[in-house]
DNA sequence: CATTTGCCTACTATGTCAATAGGTTTTTAG
DNA sequence: CTAAAAACCTATTGACATAGTAGGCAAATG
């Protein structure tokens, strides 16, 4: 299941590319677009920015901006960089420790396959693919 | 995220597959053969038998049984049942109420085109495949 | 210099996950 | 016919994640 965060995530991302023309997009916008509260709004805001995926300007006349051109964003790495991780089953995270089974584990191979699929399909596709 | 009910599930699943030469197979077995607590697998048997996937035996000499062949079980039915869903966001699940942006959103139809693929790919699958 | 905007820490209610515990009923092997 | 073995049932628990809310501080500019 992909949590609220990381379609909100996805949305504000997309409302950015949209709304670029004249400098920085204030959160209070793009929360208001999309049906968001703001202070919500914040918190996947700060993760964006510390992902390096858009950049912060403070102050009168300031907002959010994208730190590249909308295709060369991926949604898996929006989602990723939200979500934590999306692999499928706890036995193939990142922080995971070796299972012991996973020698004569019957059903691993069925979640690695599963895995590379979802993770191909969202970095093959790009934002503007959204758009 | 798929959780240790599914996965638990399956295994169990392939468990009783593998093992049904000689009649109902005891639950301890598969506790014992899987490394599973027996009294978790209590709950998620308990889901499988309502949903008709297998049949549970009381009695010395009892056990549970698949109700089909094998290769006549989809992963993704056992899935389903065990873990309620499979979709991927709260906008498209069963009992999801109607979405008012649902119109005009821009990311509906990726989760709808995410949630075909995992469906089909899980669907496809069969018990057999896996032995 | 006041307003607008981002940025920061903390808190909370709700729900799900992953089990555990302890008992009751059913059936059959001996 | 009875004792063991199995399924079946209800309840409880600790830990964690989700989806927010609240209130204030810092920075930049018109």
């Amino acid at each position: 299941m992909i949590s609220t965060k990381g379609r909100y995530a996805l949305r504000v991302m997309l409302d950015l590319a949209e709304h670029a023309d004249g400098g920085p997009v204030p959160l209070r916008d793009v929360a208001e677009r999309q049906e968001i509260s703001k202070k919500y709004l914040e918190i996947i805001v700060k993760d964006l920015v510390k992902g390096k995926l858009i950049r912060g300007a403070s102050g009168k006349g300031g907002g959010y901006v994208l730190c590249r051109a909308p295709q060369d964003y991926s949604v898996g790495e929006i989602i990723e960089l939200t979500e934590g991780s999306l692999s499928a089953v706890a036995c193939l995270a990142a922080d995971a420790e070796a299972c012991p089974r996973a020698g004569t584990c019957r059903t691993l191979p069925l979640w690695r396959e599963y895995d590379k699929m979802v993770h191909d399909f969202f970095h093959n596709k790009k934002l503007t693919d959204l758009l």
